[in-house]
RNA sequence: GGGCCUAUAGCUCAGCGGUAGAGCAGCGGCCUUUUAAGCCGUUGGUCGCGGGUUCGAAUCCCGCUGGGCCCA
């Protein structure tokens, strides 16, 4: 709350509204119609056909601009991204209703009734007959031309930020009609929506740290889940043939443009399918999404040096890369090195990678494949075969020791989705997680927690199937040309301001 | 974790060693088709916080905090 000469003001000119008999904070307000609607279905109306059929309409909105000029004024109301100007006459409305207009504020929502008309330079225009008062603001908007610039306060202030910068409004619905045709995609595919638990006493599906948390009455720990994984497969052991989920995840990591700590995934899972018809279905899902929701097969994604826009091609198919063809064809670099440890760990120290001896050979490709590749991704690429030692969940590749049947898809320089051929053998299952924690006791706290239910589960027989995680954010990012993970969620993390009093000395 | 940038009125921004400024918004007037309305007048500040240098600091230096961008 503030407390400014604005707010002192505003709170003088809600007692006059009450002293007038208003109610500045009443419940319902009386209208007819949306202002998009009324805005989009009298586009063609012409100024004569209002006069000779008269088109009697009520609105509500947000008061954003005020032209005042004596006994008349225009004002714009704003509704969801529409508006609409309204003209007021002082000699058109009762006397109360335009002293209730004497004491409108920007930002101020009223409702107003009235009849359409066109103005001289043809706006469409309701002109009032009667006034509404909905809501008092106490505090004012900001600039009305520049809007809200700082970005601190933009992320902070979020509804500031959606009032004042209407790109803002329409990057947050485009996201949501795309995760709506996401839905469908896999809705038509049938796959069922599915919801698994995000507090989990294991935390597994993926290397990351997870946040932990408290049960208090089974006094045990909990963690936000990093992944759905492990639960989504026990529902293929248990009979669904597909199912997804879109939901949160969370992840105890740094910030960037990239990486806000909760993000959402689209993940699934088809009992019966491998790699190649999740490669198959992931074109097909980014096609869709870019022709249908965007419009385009091209779209937008950042500028070149010049300044002018790049472009991303969503045409299938998308190039297949492995990630040694990857590292060989980005980094220059000879391609039957990549089959030897020892010349892999030249190679790798010649990249300048830390920790070169230490690290196994396939640690080492997926740096070198970060280093010279990922970067240089531009348009949808998949790259495949990837060294085991990252892949705990995903099946051996039978002529390829050493790598797994695992793609990533990368676009615009972007890790965006990733995907398995699930690994279903319980004996090597149990293997791997013994590894991780080898990894773990090593001091490498992203390392996979051994989950026994699990192991059981795949015991009970875990069908052939094909694994998908999709960022989200990253999708919405890519298809709304935002350069920032923070200008796809509406509301991302920032530190507080001011730690609550208590809270520092409880967290120590 | 490292580097660069940034914080001045409600908002957008100037000012960069000598009395704290503009536009918008606000407030008081005038104006019955305006639209970044216009005209006249006018209020509003712990220059992020804490030290230091100086006769004098928004300005220079050091530290801290929040934020942004780049790199690891």
């Amino acid at each position: 709350m503030q407390d400014n000469q604005y707010r002192a003001i505003r709170l003088e000119k809600l007692e006059k509204l009450k002293a007038l008999g208003v109610d500045p904070y009443p419940a319902k307000a009386h209208v007819t119609t949306r202002i998009e609607e009324l805005v989009a279905a009298h586009a063609d109306t012409t100024g004569e056909a209002f006069e000779a059929q008269p088109v009697k309409a009520a609105v509500m909105g947000r008061l954003t601009a005020y032209r005042d000029s004596g006994k008349t004024c225009f004002l714009n109301l704003s509704e969801n991204g529409g508006k609409l100007q309204v003209y007021l006459r002082k000699d058109g409305l009762s006397e109360t209703d335009w002293a209730v207009v004497g004491l409108l504020d920007l930002g101020d929502f009223i409702a107003v009734s009235g009849t359409m008309m066109r103005t001289r330079t043809g706006e469409l225009t309701l002109k009032a007959e009667s006034v509404q008062f909905l809501t008092k603001a106490l505090l004012p908007l900001p600039e009305k031309w520049h809007g809200l610039q700082d970005k601190e306060q933009r992320y902070r202030q979020r509804y500031l930020d959606l009032i004042s910068n209407p790109d803002v409004l329409t990057t947050m619905r485009q996201r949501s009609r795309m995760l709506s045709a996401v839905r469908r995609f896999m809705e038509g595919r049938n796959f069922l929506e599915v919801e698994t638990p995000m507090m989990q006493p294991i935390p597994g599906g993926a290397t990351a740290r997870p946040f932990v948390t408290h049960h208090n009455a089974l006094d045990m720990p909990l963690y936000l889940r990093i992944a759905p994984e492990l639960y989504l497969k026990r529902l293929i052991v248990g009979g669904f043939e597909k199912v997804f989920e879109i939901n949160r995840n969370f992840r105890n990591e740094g910030l960037s443009v990239r990486h806000n700590p909760e993000f959402t995934m689209m993940e699934s899972y088809a009992a019966g399918e491998d790699l190649r018809d999740v490669m198959a279905m992931v074109e097909d899902l980014f096609h869709m999404v870019a022709t249908e929701v965007f419009g385009a097969e091209s779209l937008p994604w950042g500028v070149d040096e010049a300044g002018e826009p790049r472009l991303i091609s969503y045409a299938k198919p998308f190039r297949r890369l492995t990630m040694r063809d990857a590292i060989a064809e980005f980094g220059h670099i000879d391609r039957a090195k990549l089959e030897d440890p020892a010349e892999i760990r030249k190679v790798a120290q010649g990249a300048h990678l830390e920790d070169t001896s230490r690290k196994s050979p396939g640690a080492l490709i997926g740096e070198l494949f970060e280093h010279y590749a990922e970067k240089q991704l531009w348009h949808p690429t998949f790259i495949t075969e990837h060294p085991v030692e990252m892949s705990p969940l995903t099946k051996s590749l039978p002529d390829v020791p050493g790598y797994v049947d695992r793609f990533e898809l990368f676009v615009g320089g972007m890790e965006l989705a990733n995907a398995y051929s699930e690994l279903n053998d319980p004996i090597v299952q149990l293997e791997r997680f013994l590894d991780q924690a080898k990894e773990r006791e090593g001091g490498n706290d992203e390392a996979m927690h051994l989950d026994e239910d699990f192991i059981t589960s795949l015991e009970h027989g875990f069908p052939p199937s094909g694994g998908l995680g999709v960022g989200m954010d990253r999708m919405a990012m890519l298809m709304t040309n935002s350069p920032s993970i923070r200008d796809v969620v509406l509301f991302p993390l920032m530190r507080p301001l001011k730690v609550a009093e208590g809270t520092e000395d409880a967290e120590g």
